[in-house]
DNA sequence: TCCAGTCTGTGTCCCAGCGCACAGACCCCC
DNA sequence: GGGGGTCTGTGCGCTGGGACACAGACTGGA
């Protein structure tokens, strides 16, 4: 069966790289609500997305969780390993079922001091994730709930290219901080304006092109960082 | 003259290392307001602080601005030099004047190049800021101006060692990402508590271990990651 | 077909923080 | 010693979002 949707960094390395790498690579499927990592917690594995669809949530007191970044077919999970740490900054919760390419950090660690290019693909999506950070920090502290629902609907699209999706409000309310309430007037303001459509756990993107021009510009930003640094 | 306080990511390097990286810094004062990088812009130098404080922040729509990372001599500003990348994901702020050892990024990178023990400090150094941006990304979100106040106070003594010092509330409300009166309003609040002194531009730390106890837990938290990868 | 569980919508009360405006208070310099 | 600039404190109305409660709506299994 061929992938749909291969990962983009691991796309990105010379075929001579990619090869051996492959080697120890194991393909696994990561279902929704999944754990990889807690925050400060040790890495076991590191993953490279196919068509599942990864968030990286902040935690403040134990229990109030923030979506940070998020991580698809254009990522991976597990960047401290290559910075020589093996531990997590995020909890990594599997936010849309599908495949990925799981190998060891011990094996990574091992196969990255093999490759430079695997080096240099790795040290720019480290970049690029510092700069969502960055900017999903900002875009949390000063836009309004509707605006980042927005932002982030047209993340996940671009990520699981399936379009209606399923995602509950209560989820929802976890990824932008929230309570599910504001996730559900933020909906319904999107659906009045017939941007979207939603029905119990549903998720219809109806008009893509308006619901970029009423995100906040920290959707385009996000596409431009990753272009210029991996495009 | 002797370095009262120096930087802490250098002084953990070997003595070799450290003697050959040295010959290529350039020692500079950097003065409060002075603003060494801008998100999306070219590095041009990198910094390693000795008694300088610098303040990371993420802009929105282009003028609101938030505290993301806090820079003194246990860091350096600079850190996408070390991962290939000369582009900065903030704007960095000179909020405490101090010297500082400044190098060119070509000649960084070079020096990384030949240097194992600078490469893995700096990774290490990296993975911290991004555990501190995380952090504070959270913390922003859902703790209040009074707590996140006293986070920021804590943090900044511990980075430029003196007492009382300058600091407006018309600065401190950029950092924090609210307006000018939020400051006066948690600054009265915790000198009520006679935590802090505060007037016209000069802060006053009264009470230290009640200030922490106060403040939320992320000011421990970015401590304890601080210690474990670099400690 | 009915019931239990899940998901979504509404309503009420409350508060933190925003926007704006302005009043002291203090400092430094002329 | 007076005046302009800077810094801090206060007041008022407004709103986004918090806590809590509950009512409909849909689904799937017994």
């Amino acid at each position: 069966m061929p992938i749909l949707i291969p990962n983009k960094l691991l796309a990105a390395l010379p075929r001579k790289d990619y090869q051996r790498l492959l080697t120890g690579f194991d393909p696994v499927t990561l279902t929704f609500g999944e754990i990889l990592y807690e925050p400060g917690q040790p890495i076991r594995h590191v993953y490279f997305p196919n068509d599942a669809l990864i968030s990286l949530l902040s935690l403040a007191d134990g229990h109030l969780a923030l979506e940070v970044g998020m991580v698809g077919h254009e990522g991976m999970v597990g960047t401290p390993v290559a910075l020589g740490i093996n531990l997590s900054p995020f909890r990594a919760l599997i936010q849309g079922t599908g495949t990925a390419l799981r190998m060891t950090t011990t094996r990574f660690s091992k196969e990255l001091a093999q490759s430079p290019p695997l080096q240099q693909v790795m040290y720019r999506y480290i970049h690029v994730l510092m700069t969502q950070v960055t900017q999903t920090a900002a875009c949390n502290r000063f836009h309004v709930v509707e605006q980042r629902l927005a932002r982030w609907l047209l993340m996940t699209l671009d990520r699981v290219s399936e379009n209606p999706f399923q995602l509950t409000q209560e989820f929802l309310s976890h990824m932008l901080g929230v309570r599910r309430v504001g996730v559900t007037k933020a909906a319904s303001a999107l659906q009045q304006r017939k941007l979207i459509g939603y029905s119990r756990g549903s998720i219809t993107i109806l008009d893509r092109a308006g619901l970029e021009a009423f995100s906040c510009g920290c959707y385009r930003a996000a596409i431009d960082t990753y272009e210029r640094a991996l495009g």
